[in-house]
DNA sequence: CCCTCGACCTGTAAG
DNA sequence: ACTTACAGGTCGAGG
């Protein structure tokens, strides 16, 4: 359905995640329009390892704005969500009322770049080398995302439908930014700032924010995986 | 019956007042455990003055906690109450449907220690010198206090049956805190900290909470005190 | 408009 | 390691 990079409000204390509200309004409308609105809902949404994630979603009137609530920092802290991580909404293509939610991390998150930790005491190692992910489980990507049988499409978009995984790439670092070259595609990434928790949210409109390549992260290697899963892991510099 | 080291929280924005969990059950239960239970009841308590206050008391399910709520802020504002001051709910002994709400200076708050003042912009002047406070009005303490009428029972004054549990250490550190002798007692006292408004939630620890000296303050000199009034003032070191 | 209030929520620290 | 208590928050309704 939708996608979002995070800010660092959606990782950080206020516990909410802001849905923007073109797809709030599209994929999770709340109360019909009539008698029942804005008491907000209960969504149900299966992650890659096939667990059950509860939200709360609502409309909040003061900021005009569709979050999920309760739930979401249980959600957060589980998969180590930083800003500029994205987290993805998809639907079940034969069963629509199965919800999925995934994520994946952000192109200058994850792993590399061991000074670029947002928000203090973050570097816990937790995310060294491995990362977790959306694994697609049940759902074939190809009608949902009809076209994105690609990485990068919005780049260049290779076509591999399966497992190109680990191809760590370099990422390397100079100053503070460095173009590395990652299936043929140029990047820019942030490297190794000074020191200070350099809010992730600057460095979210240098991430390309809504395409819908699929970079998925295995969580387990044995995952029951069926068939279209890509993923993909970037390297520690 | 008890009573309670307000927090910042209690005497704050919140605009209630957690009741330990203990004190809840025990002593105002809610509902009654079986039908009409948790819509919450309306607590009348007299004050020092005679004057009756009125106060919400419900539980909140989401926090596990039992709380007052509306009526409250008005007697912190009325009482002048701050984080470190003390709360006393008290039953009458004869009619036990009277209830009594009261209430001392923590021993931090209160016109000494000018540095030490709680959450900002509290130098408001208001605490100078005269202590308001619970007068025991119509309740002459020796049962629900057996052998509490000394000062600072939890140093010294012996063992009633009653309330001597948490008794809190002084747990005080080093450098910023000062031993003085006062009635006998030693007492650690923090002095004039660097800098920081300190908050007095990590204060309260040090001060002896839920003991149940009776250190009063006229709140006016010329009440109709009968008998049963301590009062103590600690100097500024 | 601001404040109170009611209901909800969460991180943390104890036990 | 789990559970609980609770301090410190949020939003939204209502006055």
């Amino acid at each position: 359905m939708f996608e979002k990079v995070l800010t660092p409000s959606d990782v950080g204390k206020l516990n909410r995640l802001v849905i923007p509200k073109q797809y709030a309004e599209k994929y999770f409308p709340l109360g019909g329009g009539d008698s029942a609105e804005s008491k907000g809902l209960l969504l149900s949404l299966e992650d890659e390892s096939g667990m059950c994630w509860r939200f709360r979603y609502s409309y909040w009137n003061s900021s005009q704005s569709y979050v999920l609530t309760k739930g979401w920092s249980r959600y957060v802290k589980d998969k180590r969500l930083d800003a500029g991580d994205v987290v993805l909404f998809q639907r079940h293509r034969i069963q629509p009322n199965r919800l999925f939610i995934g994520w994946r991390r952000g192109y200058l998150n994850g792993g590399f770049t061991v000074s670029e930790h947002v928000g203090k005491g973050d570097m816990n190692g937790n995310k060294n080398g491995v990362q977790l992910g959306w694994t697609t489980g049940f759902y074939s990507e190809h009608r949902s995302y009809p076209i994105h049988h690609r990485h990068f499409p919005y780049l260049h978009a290779g076509g591999g439908s399966q497992q190109d995984q680990k191809q760590r790439t370099p990422m390397r670092n100079s100053s503070n930014f460095r173009v590395l070259r990652l299936f043929g595609v140029n990047m820019e990434c942030q490297t190794q700032n000074d020191s200070e928790t350099l809010s992730s949210y600057n460095m979210s409109p240098s991430t390309p924010s809504t395409t819908t390549h699929h970079l998925y992260h295995l969580s387990q290697p044995s995952y029951s995986s069926t068939s279209n899963h890509h993923y993909l892991n970037m390297l520690q510099m």
